[in-house]
DNA sequence: GTCTATATTGCGATAGAC
DNA sequence: GTCTATCGCAATATAGAC
């Protein structure tokens, strides 16, 4: 288990994330990703234990980065409150350009968990709304964000402006005109990021030339 | 067909609601189905002819309040795209009340479009980005809405705040102290609509005490 | 309209040859 | 480690009795 980890069942991982993403665990037969990956049957069984088993695999090798992130944005304690929300918005957008498939496999987790995957995603998601609440109240106290913001809300609604885009993209991508952007992913999260800091800032002066603003 | 629709009709439909909101169309077997509507297997060929008519059934009474929703916010051109916008964000909000289920179709149906499901769900989508895109446009070009708001982007942030909580809900309710708010949905939105709005606006003058400040 | 019984297909899993 | 062949089961759908 030095070096060149199995051709066959790396592979068959690679041919199953976007399967599994898209059509769902019960979508997708054991035959259609033998075909898709050009192996036989029992080749399943022989790595995986089974269907199950390839998709736990898939699974937690999507999963990997998050508390990976969550680790880097705790260990910048010493940052603002929006500092803090800066780089964890940043982070969150890396990963997504790094796994596409990712946010639908929590989202179909989040609708219909699995006995594996379940309680992974729910403690992943619990610390990630726990450090996006933290760094909201937080900013509430010293001032920097509106008095008047629920921080649950505004929580969610971050999590939305990060996640949102992901989860739906096969859609988006067909129904916007976004071809002229080059780096829609990224720049995406970097603009909505911007408006939602501004929406939660408490009464900015204006400030329509500043550094800001490069955006066009 | 004057009053009274078929009751086992109906029933069906009700129980097969959550059933393929949750699990998929590949998730839920008709047996599944039978027991939970406590009827025969063969009622759902003789009333839908097919599992996949009982399903196309489910998802047109799901998407109806689509159109009308977008329909009553078109004619509102009178307003301006602020108020174009609220408008439009209750209506959303007011659907979601009335069929917490139907996000999880349209988010399932994006990700895995059905033959039937598929071009409805583009065709409403399409109509609903092209509003709120129309309105931020307009706002921008008034000098309403930031002259760096990227309409395309921030029509995603939108759709993203307005529709994400109801695509997440079962685990959102989980993991955030939302039990103290009576309303969460549609006190949800109303929130964070307001932090979307000034996230937007046009360097708006400080109004800390201000009337819209109604959230404590 | 509702039921039982059944036809038919496709599923996941594996025994055993190589 | 990879293949063929097959088992056992659950799926959808429907014919036909009532």
């Amino acid at each position: 288990m030095i070096s060149l980890e199995n051709d066959t069942r790396l592979n068959l991982i690679a041919v199953a994330t976007p399967l599994f993403a898209t059509k769902g665990f019960a979508g997708v037969s054991i035959r259609e990703l033998t075909v898709a990956a050009q192996i036989n049957v029992s080749a399943i069984s022989y790595y995986f234990n089974g269907k199950e088993g390839l998709y736990q695999a898939v699974l937690k090798e999507q999963l990997a980065p998050i508390p990976e992130a969550l680790q880097l944005a705790k260990d910048r304690e010493s940052l603002s409150p929006t500092g803090r929300l800066t780089f964890y918005a940043e982070q969150v957008a890396g990963i997504h350009a790094r796994r596409p498939f990712l946010a639908r496999f929590i989202q179909s987790e989040i609708i219909n968990p699995t006995e594996y995957g379940g309680p992974i995603i729910e403690s992943h998601l619990a610390q990630a709304f726990h450090f996006m609440n933290t760094a909201l109240q937080e900013g509430v106290a010293t001032g920097e964000f509106r008095p008047d913001l629920d921080s649950t809300y505004a929580t969610i609604s971050l999590a939305g402006i990060l996640n949102f885009y992901f989860m739906t993209r096969p859609l988006i991508q067909k129904l916007l005109p976004l071809t002229k952007h080059t780096n829609s992913e990224s720049q995406y999260t970097a603009h909505a990021f911007r408006v939602y800091l501004q929406g939660i800032k408490n009464c900015p002066p204006a400030e329509i030339t500043g550094e800001s603003n490069k955006y066009t």
